[in-house]
DNA sequence: CACCTGGAAACATCTGATGTCTTTATAGAC
DNA sequence: GTCTATAAAGACATCAGATGTTTCCAGGTG
């Protein structure tokens, strides 16, 4: 393995020196394997290798392009690894969500604004609403938290979170939760949050976003408890 | 983009069906073609990304097998991913650092084991003896925080700090940290987060490590308002 | 039993051809 | 002059075949 990992490598480097910038175009696939030494077939792994790392953006009959960079991009691939982890690494996952997601609604707590307190305010309305839909509940769960790390303003952070909570994984999870009996307790922390959140005390949003945390967490380890659960 | 995409999903949707566990062997490319219906080109693509992935492990004149998929493997990209973050989102990347690392050396303060003190106690004494040369400095600071990190026993955890804290991302800031006149206190505060992981306290630890983060963070955000840092 | 050697299997790479899509320029209609 | 439809060119998508290299393993040899 040396040709097209070299090639994966040197476009990497031209994109990290600068020399292709965000949203500059490549040379066409031929011109590029002549510059590179190598062969289009080589190059078009290396490519492929890039987009699917969503580095690089290849418009059919038009070009290969870099794409934003953002860090909302460059994430969106860990979610994909969690995905793959397997069923005993699962409470590992668990476990980075609780050290993260409470410091992160601290956080939130210092500085949401008073427009994103009112749409949290609402989804929180809309998830009293839908609580006997376990399917539109998990969907304004997902939605609420976003929201929470949203508004912390760090991109980076939320991308990270979405990858820690994505479907997948959260969908699993909660899918059992809401199911269990635990709909209404579920929606009560909910509410705890946003009330710390609107009185933007931080203690408080890190303790209910703690203690929400741990409901999932201890409810999915007496899950995995039992057999038959993956 | 279709038939090289698709043959990605459904290979990724094998591994995690269980259809193809961890370790075990993939078709030949011409008969995994086949199956798929695609030509080996796109199969070599496909394979091609989960390899980068680290998904796949392809070995030349053998044949491809699916990896272990521990955290370790699958959360290496992360650290690919921050490096080619462009300059403006560093400042997001050490505030979600500054989120995790002391709520992690809380945890540790809890789990570390009495071997691991001693190793964490063995590399303090050496970065003592190198504080003078800046590039083992460095060598040493990653292993202390990976160290700490590695005591919680979350190997999901450690791999994401790993990514967070990846070389060049540390070592880009620590190099001017070191180049400054900053070294012993830097070693100081390496100091306190050992003593709190010592006396268990994780209080102690939380704050100790925070401080730390703070000092990295506060730094860069002056190199960063200077002109031609990047 | 240990070592060596051949062949088979599998991936690495290259080459060339064809299909399909996007963009753009051009010719025509109004 | 402007708009539109069409044609052509450029670029990626996909396939097919051939050749080189590496690895593994069986079988022979000492």
């Amino acid at each position: 393995m040396a040709l097209t990992d070299e090639a994966i490598t040197r476009i990497r480097n031209m994109i990290q020196s600068g020399e292709l910038p965000p949203g500059s175009r490549l040379l066409p696939e031929h011109q590029l394997a002549a510059q590179l030494g190598i062969s289009r077939s080589g190059i078009r792994e290396a490519v492929k290798v890039l987009e699917s790392a969503r580095v690089l953006d290849v418009r059919r009959g038009d070009g290969t392009y870099v794409t934003s960079l953002a860090p909302a991009l460059l994430l969106e691939g860990i979610g994909f690894a969690f995905e793959l982890l397997q069923g005993e690494t699962l409470p590992e996952v668990m476990e980075v969500r609780r050290l993260l997601e409470p410091t992160a609604t601290a956080l939130a707590a210092q500085r949401i604004s008073e427009k994103q307190l009112d749409e949290l305010g609402e989804l929180l309305r809309t998830m009293r609403g839908v609580a006997a839909d376990p399917e539109k509940l998990i969907q304004y769960d997902i939605a609420f938290h976003r929201a929470v790390t949203v508004a912390t303003g760090n991109d980076t952070l939320t991308s990270l979170l979405d990858g820690l909570s994505g479907r997948t994984v959260r969908a699993r999870i909660w899918r059992g939760l809401v199911l269990g009996n635990v709909a209404q307790n579920t929606i009560d922390e909910h509410e705890a949050i946003y009330l710390a959140l609107r009185a933007r005390d931080q203690s408080l949003a890190h303790a209910a976003a703690l203690v929400h945390v741990n409901t999932s967490e201890s409810w999915l380890r007496t899950v995995l408890e039992q057999p038959g659960s993956e």
